[in-house]
DNA sequence: CGGATTTGACCCGG
DNA sequence: CCGGGTCAAATCCG
């Protein structure tokens, strides 16, 4: 019954009619089937806010990676040794194998840098930072409360300034900036999150429990949690928002531009 | 009326 | 001194 919602499947799964020698094949295509959706999720991983979880998240990932890439070589080993039956198959068409390798490799090596960077601090001190690009900078679904707005030289769009909307209340010194990047249809954003919540944990890792509330990905577009329920770490016995965490708005005005060719608009090299 | 945003001043490091 | 980041009083908005 549970269907996924958007779907990005690739390519539809093959029907499992297959006779014995094809069944490794058939693996093989499934596991290479799979390789592709870790890359996807590696991509998806850009879009989580939090730090940790996202490294949590992409270390994940590339267990998975690994994985595949083990499977892969046990199925070819065997299929290679194995005698008898298979046999005939593996010699029959050693250069599909290695090109399924050769694909495996490709996908493992997808992993190019993390976005995390870090910043000196006022005080010399290293700030964790991640950089996001993205069309939905209000998205991710922390209250933010906006401190200040400033024009950035040779920036055509001004950076606004962000801290935590709980930032008073629990100490939460998270941080965002968030600035317009391009025009284009969808305009994308620049958002550089400065350290980590720390005044809630949104969804600590619930086992089973409701339906939906899938704990990884997802954070793509769209789903905004609805009552952000203000969990603590469970160490302090604070009496938590209560009142009602509302929903907020958000209104990420473009300003009005200011001219400039935008020819020199080079902000990070690297990203991407 | 209260909370969020605006916006220029202020601060601070390079 | 300059530019980016933050503060905070004024203002806006529901």
């Amino acid at each position: 019954m549970s269907t996924r919602p958007k779907s990005e499947r690739m390519s539809p799964p093959p029907p499992p009619s297959s006779p014995l020698p094809n069944q490794r094949d058939a693996a093989i295509q499934e596991l290479r089937r799979v390789t592709q959706l870790a890359a996807k999720l590696r991509q998806q991983l850009d879009f989580i806010p939090e730090l940790d979880r996202y490294e949590a998240a992409a270390a994940n990932v590339s267990e998975i990676s690994e994985a595949m890439k083990s499977s892969l070589s046990i199925l070819q080993s065997v299929s290679e040794h194995s005698s008898s039956q298979a046999r005939a198959v593996a010699v029959a068409s050693p250069a599909a194998r290695s090109s399924d390798g050769g694909a495996v490799a490709r996908y493992g090596a997808v992993s190019r840098a993390r976005k995390v960077r870090y910043r000196r601090g006022r005080l010399g001190e290293e700030l964790p930072i991640r950089e996001i690009l993205t069309e939905a900078p209000e998205n991710d679904r922390f209250h933010w409360r906006k401190y200040g707005e400033k024009k950035i030289l040779n920036a055509e769009y001004p950076r606004l300034y962000y801290k935590c909307g709980y930032s008073d209340d629990h100490r939460c010194p998270a941080k965002k900036y968030v600035q317009q990047h391009n025009n284009g249809d969808p305009p994308l954003f620049m958002v550089t999150l400065i350290y980590e919540h720390t005044c809630e944990t949104l969804f600590r890792d619930e086992p089973s429990s409701s339906s939906g509330s899938s704990q990884v990905l997802d954070f793509t577009k769209a789903s905004i949690c609805p009552p952000l329920m203000a969990v603590t770490l469970g160490l302090k016995k604070e009496e938590e928002t209560s009142t009602s965490t509302s929903m907020h708005s958000y209104k990420y005005e473009l300003s009005p531009s200011m001219s400039l060719n935008g020819d020199q608009a080079d902000f990070f090299p690297g990203t991407r």
